[in-house]
DNA sequence: GATACAATCTACAGCCACTAGAGGTTCAAG
DNA sequence: CTTGAACCTCTAGTGGCTGTAGATTGTATC
């Protein structure tokens, strides 16, 4: 028997408990039996899918687009394209999100560089925050 | 008269009426008066407040956090250096996320040349989902 | 003044992706 | 056989809003 209990695959997959009895609740994976007692047990392949799922979700892509991913590999016999256009997408996502936190960097860097050290009244911070055309930005 | 409704405040500061009123539910920010029927009245000043609320956000600060900057600004007898922390603490987490982002966006890159664009059983994507062994990075 | 209709009101449910806790049961080691 | 860690279900909470229902108010036009 390789079978292993739950608390045993969340320290394989670095994941939480509750976490993997989410991800069971919302259908991403299943125990594939229990005990007498009623304890779920997983087998080796769990924990590579949750690794999957973990992996993915380090990434950045959300539940809906890992339960593509899932059910793409769950049927290898399908185009590699769909898993393509899903890993495209987040890669379009992953750069407008870093173009925005570098324009978000350097206002904030202006800000702690102009911070005049006085009295709140003459803070540079609270006045460009309180004011968006202070911002060279474009957010 | 200069006082507006909540809708028209809503348009100034490109926010939805809904979260003007979470905002005053958790504390950030309270109409001067009601009209007799019971509508929130604010002034001009209510429209800065909420705008430094909603650039605050946009820059990735927390509520608690605001709440901290606004705390700040409705003192200016008191220093400055409060603000410059809290301004610092934002920095330090943006470069954070900007190093994730950038070693994401290497490794989705990878994921998207490598893709053979056949079937799934040979795919990239999906292979290196799996694994994390196929990383570059550190995350 | 009547009417129509937009804007506002309160109260509550839902979103995402978990996380935490209560209170009870089961398993494995000694 | 006992102990105590791990597990069970169920519920509620997180952050920061967003959406909906049903009732009321405000305002423009006739």
């Amino acid at each position: 028997m390789t079978a292993i209990a739950i608390g045993k695959l969340a320290e394989i997959a670095s994941t939480k408990v509750q976490t993997i009895r989410y991800y069971e609740e919302i259908g991403l994976i299943q125990p594939f039996s229990r005990t007498e007692g009623g304890h779920r047990l997983y087998g080796p392949e769990d924990a590579s899918r949750l690794k999957f799922i973990r992996h993915s979700r380090e990434l950045g892509f959300g539940i809906e687009e890992i339960r593509g991913l899932l059910d793409l590999s769950d049927h290898p016999e399908t185009s590699c394209s769909a898993a393509d256009a899903i890993a495209r997408a987040q890669l379009e996502q992953v750069e407008i999100r870093l173009e925005k936190l570098k324009a978000l960097r350097k206002e904030l860097k202006r800000m702690v560089e102009e911070c005049g050290h006085g009295r709140v009244s003459q803070c540079r911070v609270i006045e460009v925050l309180s004011d968006h055309r202070h911002c060279g930005g474009d957010h």
